[in-house]
DNA sequence: AATGAATGAGTGTTCATTCAT
DNA sequence: GATGAATGAACACTCATTCAT
């Protein structure tokens, strides 16, 4: 834990070679090519290759929910709240496409490894406070009724589509244009 | 050498292994044990691994766009259809789970492997039936102006999240439950 | 055995496939692909692949000392007898190239095998009928006194690396120009 | 952790199983039972079979290259050159019976692989220096006219082919007593 | 004589992980 | 903290051969 160093660009070469190989093909050996780290050190720092994924997504994870709630700190109506979780959504991914990628692809198999629990909990978190700093919308009628997975889900649900798909180079559309529109979309969706 | 048998029963057996283990920690080992093939035979019929994967995933898609193709010709109006590739979606995944969470998690590979341009060929032909069925109630100003891509995000994108949240039991919430939701939203985000 | 067919497909393909791809490397599948029989039918043929490596090997080395023989009972002298072991073998490489680059580097593997004693004792026997052809010109002091196999292999060996290298493509000069050059010099290094 | 070891012990291994059972027929697991290696270590050094074969016949013609070169600069004449080629060649075969065996019947191989222009460039490499030693005595009219390729078989085939019968167990003559013979005919072979 | 689906032991190779230095 | 040679269980896949039709 020096500068930012060793861990960091061990977490770095492996992210690249997930984006590139991706999590499966890549081995301990091409993160260490990448990373310059030997083997030996790169087990002294994360133990076994899935600690590594995990690293990687629960910093993730944790980095975009921080920006998030921050953002909402800041919003002033129920509105701007929705508009929020889709523009910061998809500016981070913009901003950090090889990760959002990753997160995207690989929450099952941390879900499944013996990371699984911190990640849950780190999400449930998440969850509530941003519940919490709904809520009193909520109480003023400001959002339609359904259940809260539901509401999630059409908040967020178009832009995890449409960032999977640009992330996998399927779309022509850039990613930012079509940021507005479902931000725009999202709100309607949600609002009474 | 029963009815309609060996190809198919491999690939049930593949499918049930992958719904289990993953598709990577899948054996060709464990699809042998739980299909009664021998190894010689599975690779007599498949070739190898990645076209079991393929041969599951295309059957998969074919097979849930030819049923939801067939629902369109019977969709009397712009409202109809696009609450049938909500509830038509949803239907698919409710009746068929495993199928659906592997599909949900495989593209990506299927796309990077030999078969990725039958894929690609397979989905574009199926974009440009919907498309061309969708295309006079478009002409009529029935929907909102939007790049292609976003269209189809918005519509069936909180379908997606939420599904693939139900299959990887993430969520209270019944998938049925919020079905007729989820497609009167969709509508509500589309239409002028 | 009806007028020159299967067994023989079979047998022109197997040398085909040896030739492209080397004798180990040739499958079973190969082979059936190449002559257009079904695999059955090959194992009812030969019964196995060595026997397929066996019989093309006997096949090819019978031909050549039949011929060698006949061409011997014309040849009116020590030196054209000589002459006629390189030129022969010289003309049968350049008119067969494939069988003779088998048969060069196949001899071990079929003396290993079960037909190895069918090889040995037919060899036994052509080596005696030539040994008998010249036992006349050899009473009368024709040739250099030397063990038998060092008689043999000063006559033909400077052939048989020639062939080998050409057979390989390794050589820039043709063996059909070297023909005569070789035989001449054969004759020298052995008569008296 | 021995002296000069590990490689070294598996090279030999692989060559003891070579000899015994053939190239094709050797596995990577005899190989290691043999040396005493894993099966990590042995492509830890190696990465994979080619390359042991490729590494075991690049250093037999190397070394046995190098004796030859070195005998050269010792010769005082065109014949002490020729005979020197021959008998260095029977010397080494006869001290190396497994070594040269294994060359004899790889060349092929090791062509087509990863390394034949490696094998290539060495032999090339190693034919000019010998044509070099013997340029003065061709200018001074030593030999005979021929094509230089000719000219090698005509020198070395003789003892090719009964190295190739003696090392596999073909000949009652033991090749020791055939060295000097052998010399002599190459030089009257081809000087003029 | 012919067919080809089925078999399964055996192969080369990979790769996460350990540990002595 | 760092190193990298060594380990070996596990894997996908091959292919000669069998046999019911």
């Amino acid at each position: 834990m020096a500068r930012r160093s060793r861990k960091d660009e061990i977490l770095q070469a492996a992210l690249a070679c997930f984006t590139e190989f991706g999590v499966d093909a890549t081995t301990i050996e091409m993160i260490r090519d990448r990373s310059g780290a030997s083997i030996g050190s790169l087990y002294h720092h994360f133990g076994n290759k899935e600690r590594i994924i995990a690293a990687l997504y629960l910093e993730g994870t944790a980095q975009y929910a921080a920006q998030l709630e921050a953002g909402f700190t800041n919003a002033a109506s129920a509105k701007a709240c929705i508009e929020l979780v889709v523009t910061g959504y998809i500016d981070w991914v913009v901003a950090n496409p090889d990760w959002a990628r990753f997160i995207l692809h690989s929450r099952g198999r941390v879900e499944a490894g013996e990371m699984g629990d911190a990640l849950r909990e780190a999400n449930r978190l998440h969850v509530q406070r941003m519940l919490q700093m709904l809520a009193e919308y909520q109480r003023q009628g400001a959002f339609k009724a359904m259940p809260v997975e539901c509401f999630f889900s059409v908040v967020i649900g178009p832009s995890h589509d449409f960032a999977r798909n640009w992330l996998a180079g399927r779309t022509q559309a850039a990613l930012t244009e079509c940021r507005d529109l479902l931000a725009q979309i999202a709100w309607e969706s949600v609002s009474a």
